[in-house]
DNA sequence: ATGGCACTGTTTCAGTGA
């Protein structure tokens, strides 16, 4: 079962790029963020031509999350739970059944947290507070569970090109890190860095500056495994290539194969 | 990170992102 997150950063100006890597790709599920869609605005009917079941959880203009399944997708639920005044559409689950296992997916797209300090940052902290617990109960379900996608986290100084530049950035901050490696220190594996010990792997390359060209990137985008997952991973990969065709997102697609 | 870009909105620049 091959799942893939992608941050396509809007689904408008994407539908060229994306389909045409689902269509090489062939992902059973994609994980989307940024679809800077409301839920009624999004094509769905191009995606479900093209085999796959859709879920949603957009807002206007801004973040939104998606699922496309070629599998069927159950117990769909929408948002992080923890804070019923929150209006950002971050987080969308499902559970989709392979041969042998039935695994269960969270889609987010965790805040970005600039500038520090201040009111983005604490929101930033707090929304890893509440996925903190919603990490706990995944734990405590003992079933394959997966929660993948834009993080907004440079875990370590190798997962950026010049990781100086990033030091008091939100994405590197230590208190960002801490905040990170608490919720994969309950038992998750990190399911890239299991694979792939190599440096100058990155899922993020900025629009500016040339960035692609000098490979001047960051790694921010994961899929953290509980330990029922785990055991059925066989792959991980980055598919960094499409960030340099014709009007690519920043984020490129990251991806895992599990044997369920 | 000196700075260079791109997306959405009902636009003509501002807010946001990383």
């Amino acid at each position: 079962m091959k799942i893939a997150t992608f941050n396509i950063n809007g689904i408008k100006a994407r539908m060229n790029a994306l389909t045409d890597w689902l269509g090489e790709a062939q992902p059973d599920v994609a994980l989307l963020q940024e679809i800077k869609s409301v839920d009624e605005a999004f094509p769905r009917e191009h995606f479900e031509d093209l085999g796959y079941n859709v879920e949603t959880h957009g807002q206007k203009s801004f973040n939104g999350v998606a699922i496309l399944s070629k599998l069927p997708l159950e117990d769909v639920t929408r948002g992080l739970p923890g804070d019923d005044e929150d209006e950002q559409a971050r987080w969308i689950e499902a559970t989709v059944t392979g041969d042998t296992h039935s695994v269960r997916l969270c889609g987010l797209y965790l805040p970005n947290g600039n500038p520090t300090p201040g009111p983005k940052y604490d929101y930033k902290l707090a929304w890893m507070d509440r996925m903190f617990a919603r990490a706990q109960e995944l734990l405590a379900s003992e079933m394959p569970a997966m929660m993948a996608g834009d993080y907004n986290i440079i875990p370590q100084a190798v997962d950026a090109k010049r990781p100086d530049a990033w030091r008091d950035d939100a994405l590197f901050k230590l208190e960002s890190r801490t905040a990170y490696r608490r919720i994969l220190n309950l038992g998750f594996t990190e399911a890239f860095r299991t694979r792939n010990p190599a440096p100058e792997q990155f899922s993020f390359w900025d629009y500016q500056a040339g960035a692609w060209n000098r490979n001047d990137g960051i790694r921010i985008d994961h899929l953290l495994l509980t330990p029922q997952a785990a055991d059925l991973l066989t792959e991980c990969k980055i598919d960094a290539e499409i960030r340099g065709r014709e009007k690519p997102s920043d984020h490129v697609p990251v991806w895992v194969d599990l044997a369920a």
